[in-house]
DNA sequence: AGAGGCTTCCAAAGCGCTTTGGCTATTTTG
DNA sequence: CAAAATAGCCAAAGCGCTTTGGAAGCCTCT
């Protein structure tokens, strides 16, 4: 069933029938009933392509996606999947992603953008100055960064979570608790939450007269092995941390062990407060000593992604607005004053 | 720059440029070179929306994603998507996504195919008698299962592990190694994978006279909360069990704890297998005793999936041609012989 | 030399929608 | 009451590609 049946079988033309079904003011708001009605009736739905040859819109959101042997997509992208691809659904979106050289996204940004294939585009994990911004900002297509660059001259639009100050309330709470020595292991320190999650550390520990020195931040991928490494690096140094802030829940786990490895308890010997994005499969409150931590749901974050696109998309929303999120502090039982 | 266009500034008509252009035969080698050559010096790409109209092909592949607030996406989700775009991305095919309503797929379906947005799906998590491999078999698009379905009198193309040769391996193993109580913590038993896991460990044990009692099978989502609850039931009865055999790695972690938890050794008192899907982020070579592990990388398995669709959608793989991989057992410290 | 067969190209008709530019009544206005 | 505005509808022109149905030119064959 197209249009052009519909359209004969009412006695109208496809114009008035496109423009009955397109909310177009100029048709009568009986005829407009009428064709809505037999529209349902026979169940006709627009053809999607011949639309989009006709608009240009595509009724997908994109997201170019690195991929490559050596690339890891990382858990959490499923968890903003399942935010974003929850809201999509309620409004008719379908999701793109196209999967890109790790070294050259560019040239798949552009062509998606070119060929009209996504109406809107995601861009997760930003650094600083990150090209892709740069990039989408010039190509003109709407876009919302989950996360946030520096180092631009220009404005964007964002939705991030507040890892500095998530990050600092819970150094602070590690120096309230006389903690002097405090560490991080953090992920990827190209990556904006990175640098700003480190960057609320040291501000916090500068308030109380204290440092965070080279040796005691240590930025990897985040894996459980890594976090395993990481920690038995710091907790074997002559002068161990009594406290590590930890960037993810995986590493969390690699922590946990090394601390046990080394005959230590926590938080006997070591507090511990990780980051918790809220999987469903890894919970903080399961870990042997249930795990403080600083939570914000990505998957929450995915649907407000997804929200804050349509509303570009349709209009509704412009301009460069960005929003922090809050930050949860859950203190569980990994936090405890420091050893004397 | 369009067809129209490329093709004034040939002097040819748009016939023969596009056919020029897709490999027809019925132009001139030295055209086609002349035509080859113009287009790729301006950088012509053909519209796909155009394309897609006038052909009904869309280069992408479809996946059908079940969403809801009860939902969860597993996180093996994402290494399989991480092997399809991977292969994706070298054949210029992108993924299309397409949000259901997890209690309603079958609209979702039909709506894609209908207008025709995707040129092959792929099933994933099949259950027996799915109803989804019914309905992309009778709407007649190219399709792959990953995994199987059971009790169907069609046949169906499918790429799937030998869950049950590998869950055979593992208890036959543990079997020999004298255990005598043995027990399953499996995934959700509606899925193929948990049946046929189940099956190979029953026929492990039938082989050696011993069973499997409905109180030694766990079936449960696969998360660390759930492997953890299980473990402890299993391992709080009057004759606990001393070897397991687990799903997933996920779940394991939560085993591992329970054992902690319950004063207990891995494998002075208990013996631990689990399926290894090979996640990048945790590895069971990590695990407090390094786990024993069927193992198979899902990523593989994406990458896989991709190569047979794209086959499917040009016509070079017909039929119902079912491809089982076999899974390795890799022995590690996890496992010893039954406590005397 | 004329019929038939290739080769190589083209004009034009879709694909199914949106949108422009009218056109005809009907209503409002001065 | 004529002129102007408005409401409601339509025909046709795109959007940019593929594909159908020729057609012209050149060979080959009898």
């Amino acid at each position: 069933m197209n249009l052009k049946q519909l359209s004969h079988m009412l006695s109208l033309s496809q114009t008035t029938v496109s423009r009955a079904l397109n909310g177009y003011p100029e048709v009568n708001e009986e005829t407009r009933r009428r064709v809505m009605d037999a529209a349902k009736r026979h169940g006709y739905r627009p053809n999607p392509s011949a639309r989009r040859l006709a608009t240009g819109k595509s009724g997908m959101i994109g997201y170019v996606m690195p991929t490559g042997a050596a690339v890891d997509i990382d858990p959490h992208f499923v968890e903003f999947l399942s935010g974003l691809g929850d809201y999509a659904r309620s409004h008719e979106l379908d999701l793109a992603l196209s999967p890109a050289d790790a070294d050259d996204e560019e040239t798949t940004y552009r062509r998606i953008v070119a060929n009209r294939q996504v109406d809107a585009v995601y861009i997760s994990s930003p650094r600083p100055a990150d090209k892709r911004l740069a990039l989408v900002n010039t190509l003109g297509i709407p876009f919302i960064v989950h996360g946030r660059s520096e180092g631009f001259d220009f404005d964007y639009p964002y939705l991030d979570i507040d890892n500095e100050g998530a990050f600092h309330e819970a150094a602070r709470l590690l120096v309230q608790l006389g903690h002097k020595r405090l560490a991080l292991i953090n992920g990827n320190e190209r990556e904006t939450f990175a640098i700003h999650r480190e960057r609320g550390m040291r501000r916090a520990l500068a308030a109380s007269g204290l440092t965070l020195g080279e040796r005691h931040i240590r930025s990897v991928a985040m894996t459980e092995e890594n976090g395993y490494r990481a920690a038995r690096r710091l907790l074997e140094e002559a002068e161990p941390p009594t406290a590590i802030v930890c960037s993810s829940l995986i590493m969390a786990l690699g922590v946990v062990r090394a601390v046990r490895d080394l005959g230590l308890t926590i938080p006997g010997d070591l507090s511990l407060i990780a980051h918790d994005d809220v999987f469903p499969w890894l919970r903080p409150e399961n870990f042997p000593v249930p795990l403080s931590t600083t939570r914000s749901s990505i998957r929450l974050a995915g649907a407000r992604v997804a929200e804050r696109l349509a509303a570009r998309i349709s209009g509704l929303e412009e301009g460069a607005r960005g929003e922090v999120w809050p930050v949860d502090l859950v203190v569980r039982g990994s936090v405890a004053g420091a050893p004397v």
